[in-house]
DNA sequence: CGTGGTGTTGATTACTTTCAAGATGTGTGG
DNA sequence: CCACACATCTTGAAAGTAATCAACACCACG
């Protein structure tokens, strides 16, 4: 019931980048399901065999090393499409960020849908070589800009952001601590670039200026 | 000519880890086209429809920030195959690390190979987002630890690893400087993990210990 | 109106980079 | 086959950036 409420706050701010009912072919589409804040989707070693469509809210995948540090490989917004990588079991986390909605999509076997699934997969391929980019050649500041930049392009380059992750989420996907990820905010502040309406909802005011930073 | 000599030094010691020759469904065989060291495969930009597969020597592939900086987001050895990054254009660079022997499939479509991508594209996924995770959270020891690992696995889990790259590789490999590789490398060799048969030729001298480190 | 979780800021420490010099190796030409 | 030369690699000292440790501020929620 508190997720039903959360979610059309969510889904009013978080504008879909593709048809959010796109069904795909030889799968029926599956019933939305809802998954409260912090709430795991799939575990890594679990059997894979699903495609997962946000509706609204936010989803984080992530990776972890022996000693609990995490590494976020991707955030997946509305509109967008996880749950592929790995053949036959999850190489990774999914968690729900926030309460979010995901349309489940069973399918038969990978190679079957291989037509639909092989775009997706590419685009997941270039996305995380280019964040490798940036976690092994840039710093802290280009890190942040490189984030900021993305978030604005996949929300529709509008001049609000919504982040619907903490600090935390961010520092572990740009390979910072939340602190460093803090301090960074508070520079891109100092120097007008950004302004925090709250917490979670950024103002790009110069964008060209956090573009230039983000290379 | 040259090429041809050194050729044949490379293909004994990098055993190939697929059946080199494996043919694609719906594509003829080509010819090995042969690439002396450091020369482009294909570069940033360039129309795609091509797959490589590796028959000796060893492939670097890259990226370039404006001011120099580089990343490299993958390796590819004796019997892998890559190409299939970037939809109908390359987003990256492919360059031959030492003289080297390709393959090369011409595809007319991606769709019409999708069945046979697939397991390619997310495969190649799957280990981008391993490497972010060394990029994000791990410090350089454990860097050049998962990266010694990985050369030793893709070898055959031999007791010797030819390193085909140079320092500089390795480092803008793994987002690290070649003086910091360096360093590793001689702290490694003091704590007797490994010897220095010479500058591309590793011992590892206890295996277990490089692995414990590498996570 | 507390209370716990998040986020910010400051001081210090640790690690990696940068700058610099020297060593080692490889290839070329004598 | 040896010697020179250029490139690659190693090592050292100093500087810079981000992490860690710690305290405090701010929200959101009960």
């Amino acid at each position: 019931m508190y997720a039903q409420v959360n979610a059309k706050i969510e889904l009013s701010s978080y504008l879909p980048r593709q048809g959010l009912s796109h069904a795909f072919d030889g799968v029926s589409a599956q019933p939305v399901s809802y998954f409260p804040a912090g709430r795991e989707i799939y575990a890594q070693g679990e059997k894979a065999g699903a495609l997962y469509q946000v509706e609204f809210g936010a989803v984080r995948i992530y990776r972890l090393l022996a000693d609990g540090r995490r590494q976020i490989s991707a955030f997946h917004l509305a509109g967008e499409t996880f749950g592929f990588e790995g053949d036959t079991t999850h190489h990774f986390f999914a968690e729900a960020i926030n309460a979010t909605g995901v349309r489940v999509y069973r399918i038969a076997s990978a190679a079957d849908m291989s037509r639909q699934l092989l775009p997706l997969a590419l685009k997941g391929l270039t996305r995380a070589q280019e964040h490798l980019l940036v976690l092994g050649r840039q710093n802290a500041i280009e890190r942040v800009a490189a984030f900021l930049v993305d978030m604005v392009e996949r929300q529709g380059g509008l001049r609000q952001v919504d982040l619907p992750m903490s600090r935390i989420d961010i520092g572990d996907y740009l390979g910072l601590t939340i602190e460093t990820v803090s301090r960074v905010f508070t520079r891109l502040k100092e120097k007008g670039v950004i302004r925090l309406l709250s917490l979670r909802s950024i103002e790009i005011v110069k964008h060209d200026a956090l573009r230039d930073m983000s290379e």
